[in-house]
DNA sequence: CATGAATGAGCTTTCATTCAT
DNA sequence: CATGAATGAAAGCTCATTCAT
C-alpha cells in the first residue's frame, strides 16, 4: 500500500497553487480563505490538507512559485540588451490594469515577510537569486560600455531593484499618475545613475 | 455649566490612538484586534465606539497621525542644510532595530491601501502632503546650488520618496545588510542623481 | 430643595415621547435605540433616565399615548354618521404612504404584547376603551335603523375591530393591492354583516 | 464512492429548523439568538453556517416551512365539507393554550415583514399560496351551494384570511375571552357573509 | 484519495444602563 | 437638572483545522 505516483502528487499541488494564486490575486493574502481556495481548486477542505499542512505552507509555496516566475521574467528582461525597452514593456501601460492586483500581492508578501520568519526566508532566497541575475547582466552591459564602468555592478543591481520597488510603491501611493511618473523616475535612474560618465 | 471638556475627548482619542499604534506595531495591522486595542488603552470594547465609529476610522486616524509625524520628521530634515547627514541620522544604524516593526507596519499599510479604497485615500492624502514638503525643500536647496538646478524639484521629491520606499523594501528583503546597503544607495542617489553637474 | 415644577416634568416626558415615536416609526420598536431617541429628543442618555426608568417604560408610555390617539381618531370616526365614508377617509389612498410605518408599529405593539405582560395590559386597556366607543356608536346607529337591529352591538364592535386588524394585516401580507381589497372587504362587512335584513 | 448523502444534509437542515422553531416560539423572533438555536440543535455556532448562510435564511426557511404547514392544515380543512366544524376544530378551545406562542410568533413575523423586505417576500409568497388554496376550496363549496354563489371566491378567501388574522389579533388584545368571541365572529362571518341568500 | 460535517475561538459591533461630575 | 464617559454582555458571523467515513 505505497504512496501513489509522487508525480501526480506534485501535479495536484501545482494545480492547487494555481487556484490559490487566483484567489490571492482577487482577495488578497489574508482575505482569501481556505474555503475560497478549495472552491477554486475544486476539492474539499479536508483533502487540501493532504497536500499542504497549513495555510502558511500554501502561502509559502505560492510565494516561492510566484517569486520564481517573477525571477524568470526578470531573467528574460536581463537577457534583453535594450533594458529600458524591456522594462517599459514589462511595466507597459496596457498591462497595468492586470497588474494592479499583482502589485498588491507583492506588498502583501513583503508585509508578511516583515512579521513572519518563514516568509522572510522565502523572500531572502528570492532576492539573492534576482540580485545574482541582475549583477551578471550589469557586468555584461558594463563590458559593452552601456553603463558606467566605475559603478559596482552589485550596487547597480540593488539600486535597480530598489527603484522598481519604489515605483511599485508609488503606484499604490498615487495610483492616478504612477505610470508616467514611474517612467520618468526610471529614466532618471538609468540616465543619471547608471549611464556612463560621458553621456550623463 | 457647559458641556464637558472637548479637550478631554481629544486627549482620550489620542490616548486610544497611542494604544492602537502600540498594538499595530506589535501584532500588525490586521493582527491587532479591537479587543487588543481596548485592552492596551484600558477601556471596554463598547467604549471605544464613543471615540471611533469603526476599526477603519481608528486606522484612518492612526495612519493620519503616524504619517503626520513622519511628515514632521521630514520637515525637520528638510530644514537641515546638510541633507545627507540629516537623512543618515534619521535612518541611522542605531535606530533601525527599533524601527523594524515600523517598517513592517508601513508595508502593511501599503498592502492594505492596495485593496482597501478607504486606506488608499488616507495614503494618497499623506503622500500629497509629504511630496509638497519635499518639493519645497528641494527648490530651496536648488537655490543654494547644493543639488542640480536642472532637475525638476517635483521629480526629485518623487525619486527621493521612491528611494526611501525601495530601501525600506530592501530592509525586508535582505535584513542582514540592509543598513550599509541603504546608505550606499542613498549616497548614490544623492551624488549621482541630485548633485549639481560639476560635483558628479 | 424640592422637586421642580411637576408640570414641566410631564411636559418634558411628552417631548421625549414625541421624539421616541418618531424613532419608532422610522426604525421600529426594537430597532430604535435609546441613543436614537436621545438624539431625537436632544438630551443625553443619562438624562433620559430621570424621566423613564427603562426602555420598557418608554415603550409602554409611547404605546399608551399612541393608542390613546388612535382611540381619539376612532371616536371621531364613530361620531360621524357616515361610517363608511369616515372609515374610507381614515384609510384613504393618499394617507397610506405615511401610514405604512404606523401599521408596522401597530403590529410591533401586538407582537410585543403577545410576549410582554406589561404591554399586554396596555393593549387590553386600550381595547376595552375602543370597544366601548364602538358599541355605543353601533347602538346609536341601530336606533336609527342603519344597521341590523338583531345583531348584538358588542359583537358588531368586535367584528369591526377584527375587520380592521385583518385589513391591516392584509396590507402587510400583500402590499401591492391592499387598498382596493381593503375597501372591498370593508364594503362586504358593512353591507352583508351589519346591514339591516331588508337591505342585504 | 459518491459524495455524501444529500438526504442527510436535508435531514440536518430540518433538524436545525425544528430547533429554531422551538427557540422562536419560546423566545420570539428577534429574541432567539443564533447561539440559542445552535444550543437547541446541539451544534456549534460555526457549523450552522454550513446549512444556512445567515439568520435571515434560517428565518426564511423556518417561515416557509411553518407557513407551509399552515397551508397543509388549510388544505385539509378545505377538503372537509363541514367547513365550520373543521374551522372550529382547528381553532378549538383545547388547542389554544398550546397555540398562544404560535400566535405571538405569527405577529412577530408580520411585524418583521413590515420592516424587512426579505421577510415581506416570504410572507407574500405564502399568502399567494394560501389564497389560491382557499379560492379553489370556496369555488368547490359554491358549486355545492353551501355558500353564496354570487360572491367572488377570491374575495371570500381574502375575507376569510382577514377574519382569521383579526381573530388572532383579538386573542392578543383580549386574551381572556378571545375564544368564545372568535367563535361568534367566525359564525357571523360564515352565516352572514358567506352563506347563500336563503339561509341568511 | 477524497469528502464535508463539525469545531470553537475569535472577530467587529451594538446597546441598555450606571455613575461621577 | 444635565452630561457623556464608561461598562460588559451579547449579537451575528468567519475561518483554519480535524476527523469519521
Amino acid at each position: 500500500m505505497r504512496t501513489v505516483d509522487p508525480e501526480k502528487h506534485e501535479q495536484k499541488r501545482q494545480q492547487i497553487l494555481t487556484a490559490a494564486e487566483r484567489c490571492f490575486l482577487r482577495k488578497g493574502f489574508r482575505g482569501a480563505s481556505i474555503s475560497d481556495i478549495c472552491a477554486a481548486a475544486g476539492i474539499s477542505p479536508g483533502h487540501l490538507y493532504h497536500y499542504f499542512a497549513s495555510k502558511e505552507e500554501i502561502v509559502d509555496a505560492m510565494a516561492t512559485r510566484g517569486l520564481g516566475e517573477a525571477a524568470t521574467r526578470f531573467a528574460h528582461m536581463a537577457a534583453n540588451p535594450d533594458i529600458v525597452g524591456a522594462f517599459f514593456s514589462e511595466f507597459g501601460r496596457d498591462k497595468v490594469r492586470h497588474r494592479r492586483s499583482r502589485i498588491a500581492l507583492s506588498f502583501e508578501i513583503v508585509a508578511e515577510a516583515a512579521r513572519n520568519p518563514a516568509m522572510a526566508k522565502v523572500l531572502r532566497r528570492h532576492y539573492a537569486h534576482l540580485r545574482e541575475l541582475m549583477t551578471g547582466f550589469f557586468r555584461e552591459v558594463q563590458k559593452r560600455g552601456q553603463i558606467d564602468g566605475q559603478m559596482d555592478a552589485e550596487l547597480a543591481a540593488d539600486i535597480f531593484i530598489c527603484a522598481m520597488d519604489g515605483i511599485r510603491c508609488l503606484a499604490v501611493r498615487e495610483p492616478s499618475k504612477n505610470l508616467a511618473r514611474g517612467t520618468d523616475i526610471l529614466k532618471a535612474v538609468l540616465t543619471r545613475l547608471l549611464a556612463p560618465a560621458q553621456t550623463r
